[in-house]
DNA sequence: CGTGCTTTTGAATAGTATCAAGGCCGGTGG
DNA sequence: CCACCGGCCTTGATACTATTCAAAAGCACG
């Protein structure tokens, strides 16, 4: 696949690498790739060599629970991190998968290694990175402890939101079908679309086609208030 | 309440401040607490001011969810790491408390950044750390999203012991109560209850008094198999 | 305009939470 | 040492919620 690469320097989007010098990124060696909507960028069980950044695109994390059943960990956009899960581990505990063509660029793990070392601000926020990871991902298995499907439903819906935004229809950006509402909900199709039914029946939201378009997306946050929580800041 | 404070080098835990050179930790200014059981080490919504290690002792961090229902985010114990979740973040989105008379230590942040900055290797592993954090509670997301109520409790049974291990009975270590168990699996004191009872048929487990003996770790762990899991390497 | 996939809807089933009552245990004070 | 009290644990019945199965409708794509 030809596609134009360019240098970090020239980069629109804002990765973590753009907390490195100048300099370092310059003679930094970083591959970029391209990939077609539905491959995949790495696999559950490959060996961590690499951390990956989204330049441009849609990416969904996932990972493979009992019978093969899929369950989404998180979605990634422009300027977001991939592969990081897997960084201290030999193999990747997730594989990553591309919603839409994108353009992702890769840093080996001995590079990022030497630019931690020598740029401490770097290695800082990329733990402070971690740190919020960490947060949301218990705040998260809270929800899934305490919140009815419902909630979970649309639990899934703010988080596309808040990692997709919406386009100018007020709809669900990129290529969420129900069944991915129901991986990052951790139920299935049937509950989507009855806990979609019953959110159109209040006016929440409605649907185009099989677009789903955001009426209120307030009101849809403050359902999820008695959790005292601010999803993702 | 009086106790004996040691330092850092004549301490036997094995918490992270031992990555610290010696030097450093000598001038380091640590904190150390005496908790009694079933008091607060941080609360929920405190400001972040310290990172704390368990120095002896036992600690649950609990996050407060739904009217009130309490949720068992972690547990803790000699030489373990507390409060670092809220590094990062404005106020502790959990709280700690001594299941036990525990001894706390604690580092202030600010010496917490300034030992990062000049020593890369504890940085390098804190961060590590996190990392390995972050796949431990991303897996449990994805357990709480799969999981059946009695695969749930098996879940907590076995995280509780690789925690806090089991003693010269083959018990629980510790003051668990099936409340507890119930917290960190997601569900209420009956269906513990009702789990216990089945495992107890299937002779994995027995109970003396309120005591849960495990009579055979290997095959409760090979329960959760399916989900393709080393829970806690 | 089929064809194959996704979505919706309904009905039956299974799983889980809730409520209620009684038993067990540990601690306290007579 | 024993009786009592309060909290924890167990068990059963019931109501509710969620999953599964099945079938039909809707949509996208060639």
């Amino acid at each position: 696949m030809s596609f134009k690469k360019i240098k970090c320097s020239e980069c629109q989007c804002n990765c973590f690498m753009k907390l490195c010098k100048t300099k370092n990124i310059q003679k930094m060696p970083v591959g970029q790739y391209f990939v077609r909507k539905g491959e995949y960028i790495f696999k559950e069980g490959d060996y961590v060599t690499e951390m990956y950044f989204v330049q441009r695109g849609k990416v969904k994390i996932i990972s493979t629970g009992l019978d093969g059943k899929k369950h989404i960990v998180r979605l990634a956009t422009d300027g977001h991190i991939l592969g990081h899960r897997g960084y201290g581990n030999e193999i990747y505990p997730v594989s990553a998968i591309a919603l839409e063509d994108s353009k992702i660029c890769s840093v080996d793990n001995t590079t990022l290694y030497e630019l931690m070392k020598i740029n401490f601000d770097f290695s800082y926020q990329l733990m402070m990175f971690y740190s919020s990871e960490l947060r949301k991902s218990e705040l998260r298995v809270k929800c899934f402890a305490q919140m009815t499907v419902k909630e979970k439903v649309i639990y899934a819906i703010i988080y596309i939101i808040d990692t997709f935004g919406l386009d100018s229809n007020n709809a669900l950006n990129g290529p969420i079908t129900r069944q991915e509402i129901a991986s990052i909900a951790g139920t299935n199709d049937e509950q989507v679309s009855r806990a979609l039914l019953e959110l159109k029946k209040r006016g929440l939201i409605s649907t185009n086609k099989r677009k789903i378009i955001i009426n209120d997306y307030e009101t849809l946050k403050s359902c999820l208030n008695h959790y005292g929580i601010i999803l993702h800041p």
